[in-house]
DNA sequence: CGGGTCATCTTGTCAATGACTAGATATGGT
DNA sequence: ACCATATCTAGTCATTGACAAGATGACCCG
């Protein structure tokens, strides 16, 4: 099971699942989630117009196994942060820079299967590392719903700003500085 | 606002602009942002498969238009309660509640053209009331523009969530009521 | 070695779509 | 009454997503 670059010219890809995946990331990374064709995805991985379906079942499938990657790396990334809630927001919006086409797809329910096992699975994930966080961030009190919503929203609200470019001119400079100072104010507030 | 039952068999339609914006919020709200075709809001509008295209050039003319609109609502509402920031942070949330189409169109740039001029009018307007509602929320102050951005994320970050069925059983009940327990957070810190 | 089995990938096809062209029809000014 | 122009229709083409059927070769068992 090399995954190498066995067979330029074999009829068999070898790995075609990845390669069209890695390609369906650079079409979103360039033109959006949705700003590309299946069978564009085929002639960068240089096979057949049906290949990917093959492996996908549809353009829904190739963007399910998106958002599934996507959340389990998220996942990853959040809970190597987990010590602390702010840190975790910080990584929050890391991933969202750094993996952008995973993030895009991530959450938008419309584009893909959100029942798909294996994208549930990663994504509950993800989730509870964000609810054990918030816990730290306000122990007890009545307004911890309201508090993990809050550094919730800051997080996903700074990181969707950024990505579609509504920052004026705040996100000049380094993103990961700014996003800090905006995080400490709802993580670390002096209450 | 019935535009006319005018000319339900002539040629010309009458307002056919405005029929298929409708159309196309309709389609919008049903199947996300790009979950319709062209043709598909000419048959909602009774008219030719190319009509359409007449009024909006393409698609993404479409979209622009919807962009547009989108913007202008937004600073009305915007406007209508900007006296306290608070109270236009709640009027975010609530317009991208109330007006999800247009929302879910708006802050998504690679879907309509954003140096569209009647758009980017729209999108300072709404900008404005945003820049000065944030001077209130923290006068002076080395932190007004971490401040500004904090405020801005946890709305947007908060509607965002709402609006993809992020929130898991947060969003049970009134949505009003979540939400300005959560804006409260940020917006009226007992610093 | 040899044959069978099956996932992988290709070729062929079809309806739907976005975009374009040319033409038909109404509207309003003069 | 005439005509310039905006509005809408009809026709066309390349591209696309989805599907069906067939080709290829990897792997297994003897």
């Amino acid at each position: 099971m090399e995954v190498g670059q066995i067979s330029q010219s074999s009829y068999h890809h070898g790995n075609l699942r990845r390669a069209v995946l890695d390609a369906a990331l650079e079409a979103i990374g360039e033109s959006g989630p949705s700003g590309w064709s299946l069978r564009e995805l085929a002639r960068r991985a240089g096979v057949s117009h049906a290949a990917p379906a093959h492996h996908f079942g549809d353009k829904t499938g190739v963007l399910t196994a998106v958002a599934a990657e996507g959340f389990a790396l998220f996942a990853d990334s959040l809970e190597r942060a987990a010590d602390d809630p702010y840190g975790a927001g910080v990584a929050y919006v890391r991933f969202a820079v750094d993996h952008r086409a995973y993030f895009e797809v991530m959450f938008r329910p419309e584009l893909y299967r959100t029942d798909d096992p294996e994208a549930a699975v990663a994504r509950d994930r993800a989730g509870a590392v964000l609810a054990e966080s918030a816990r730290k961030l306000a122990p007890g009190g009545g307004s911890e719903r309201a508090t993990t919503l809050a550094a919730w929203s800051v997080a996903h609200g700074f990181a969707g700003l950024w990505l579609n470019g509504a920052l004026p001119e705040s996100a000049e400079g380094n993103v990961e500085e700014v996003a800090r100072s905006v995080l400490e104010l709802v993580f670390r507030r002096d209450r």
